[in-house]
RNA sequence: GGCCCGUUCAUCUAGGGGUUAGGAUACAAGAUUUUCAUUCUUGGUACAGGGGUUCGAUUCCCCUACGGGCUACCA
């Protein structure tokens, strides 16, 4: 029988997570789905020193926002509880200890300073990057090293020490990614990481691969980071004998910044002009696509798409749609530069297939935010004939504020070149016209100015910029008739009748 | 420096031993629209370089260059 599929995402809490983190959140969340698995949120808070308050919250926050939805986690409890790995901090020390008993891992006593002390001696030798490694440790204040009394002693007196991986010579270690294919390292590169820390605390790489296994990870899906320090994770499965249920790789390429080299990283912060994260943060001075006025649909499609595709044409997809379509072997290996004026683009393909109800109520929150007053049948209304004006759901208010207040200033331009005194006249009959519409809808309007228009012989040209000017204050804006329609008749006819006041300024 | 991973238009990418190397974004021009936006049409720009293998390489192999990641008692 199949073993059920479990992923987990498992970000560490030390400031806001970027597009990059969501991207890993979203692609474990797509192969689940596809596959009927669940979900797991791990918090990887093993060091303290970094911890961020709020930083937990923002990615869960991030991920409720996107769809990303978790099966268990820290926020919702499950089976394999706790979820924090600070939670679960007695229960690392065992699985160390197995190691050390096993002779895969070995105590070490040195102090940061012998340590700094060992990497400036050997790169004064000419060797620019020091490691601790099976020849290194040798040399240094470790259980390898020492006498058994010896250790024993510092032991016994409450030396502070680490626990660090034994990891054997030249060995070959060959693992298989799920994007990259086989990947061989040679152990005698690697060197003895510190599995448990002085503190009491594990590391990553023993916490991530102990979780993993108690926690049934069938699927480690994570950026291409990690790819120099999975060769210790699968050497230390090895050595726990939990090869036959060791998970499948993952190592997702990177997103590179906007501009310049480099992996898009948490400091990049706002610099770029355009938000980079999924939502604010303001006391970590972040700004959010939320706020900006994306859709989750169009954010999770874009960042989807960072190293992904569907191998079809087909770019605008709907959540379901991503799940159906999505194979890690569809994933590139190379990175992929985040580019703000595509993520646009999808933004507006997503407007466009919103109602104006749903639109209406995504808008609502910022108009009440700027505290303008508006009626919801209104505002459905507006958002019908401002989508396919919108990039960011704001633009359906801002690109048409005269919907909702006065024409705070006509374009004096264009009313010098589209007004002309000699048709004065005319204008004023037009709105007497259009005054006597009872029926005043789009259709109406248009039938009645049309034959209006025919029946005194002027052209389109010469009325409909200056109906234009007159109810909107600019040369842009949805058809004339429409805008009409939404505005009402008590609002276009005075607005009408306000205008001749205005252009007869202009002789 | 070492180790590992990469390299197709400006950007995201498809493709794969013989193709006019395809799409999307952005850009430009045109059409539609009374305007703007939408939509549609058209246009330019790409297989990093050098060696092999082969009748033939952008595609397979090697080398170089370039880019990226890692190189902590951080994740």
């Amino acid at each position: 029988m199949e073993q059920q599929v479990r992923l987990r995402y498992a970000p560490s809490p030390t400031g806001a997570q970027h597009l990059g983190g969501i991207r890993t959140a979203l692609y474990n969340f797509l192969f689940v789905k596809k596959l009927g698995g669940k979900l797991i949120l791990r918090i990887e808070d093993t060091d303290q020193a970094r911890y961020v308050p709020g930083a937990e919250e923002y990615v869960i926050n991030s991920c409720k926002w996107a769809g990303i939805e978790f099966d268990e986690g820290v926020h919702i409890g499950g089976p394999y509880a706790p979820y924090r790995q600070s939670e679960r901090k007695d229960l690392y020390r065992k699985f160390a200890d197995e190691l050390i008993e096993k002779g895969h891992a070995y105590y070490a006593f040195d102090t940061p300073e012998q340590l700094e002390e060992m990497r400036n001696r050997m790169m004064a030798q000419g060797n620019p990057s020091p490691a601790y490694d099976h020849i290194t440790r040798q040399y240094m204040q470790n259980s390898v090293a020492l006498s058994k009394d010896e250790v024993d002693l510092r032991l016994k007196n409450g030396e502070p020490y680490v626990i660090r991986i034994k990891m054997p010579r030249n060995e070959e270690i060959k693992f298989h990614d799920l994007i990259r294919g086989w990947v061989t390292f040679n152990s005698s590169q690697l060197d003895d990481k510190v599995l448990f820390k002085s503190d009491g605390m594990p590391t990553y790489h023993l916490a991530n691969v102990v979780d993993d296994y108690l926690m049934k990870i069938t699927h480690v899906v994570r950026g291409e980071e990690w790819l120099p320090s999975a060769p210790t994770h699968v050497m230390t499965y090895k050595m726990f004998g939990w090869e036959d249920v060791m998970p499948s790789f993952a190592h997702l390429p990177l997103i590179l910044k906007p501009e310049g080299n480099g992996k898009l990283s948490k400091r990049d912060g706002d610099k770029y002009g355009f938000p980079l994260y999924a939502l604010d943060w303001k006391e970590q001075s972040i700004s959010g696509l939320k706020e900006k006025g994306f859709l989750p649909e169009a954010f999770i499609n874009f960042i989807a798409f960072l190293g992904w595709n569907p191998g079809t044409e087909q770019e605008v997809f709907t959540k379901e749609e991503l799940i159906a379509a999505f194979s890690f072997e569809r994933i590139g290996k190379s990175g992929a530069r985040f580019d703000p004026e595509k993520a646009k683009w999808f933004n507006q393909q997503h407007i466009k297939l919103k109602t104006g109800e749903e639109l209406a109520n995504l808008l609502i929150p910022y108009l009440e935010q700027k505290n303008i007053t508006f009626d919801l049948e209104y505002l459905v209304k507006v958002c019908n004939v401002m989508k396919d004006r919108a990039v960011f759901i704001p633009d359906l208010y801002e690109a048409g504020t005269y919907f909702f207040q006065d024409i705070a200033s006509y374009d004096e331009d264009t009313i010098r070149k589209k007004w002309k005194v000699e048709k004065r006249e005319i204008f004023v009959n037009l709105i007497n016209k259009i005054e006597s519409i009872t029926n005043f809808t789009e259709p109406e309007i248009e039938a009645t100015v049309k034959l209006f228009m025919k029946e005194n012989n002027i052209g389109m040209g010469e009325i409909m910029p200056i109906l234009r000017l007159a109810l909107a204050g600019g040369l842009q804006g949805p058809p004339v008739f429409a805008t009409m329609d939404v505005l009402g008749k008590n609002i276009s006819v005075a607005r009408l009748h306000k205008s001749i006041k205005i252009f007869d300024n202009f002789q």
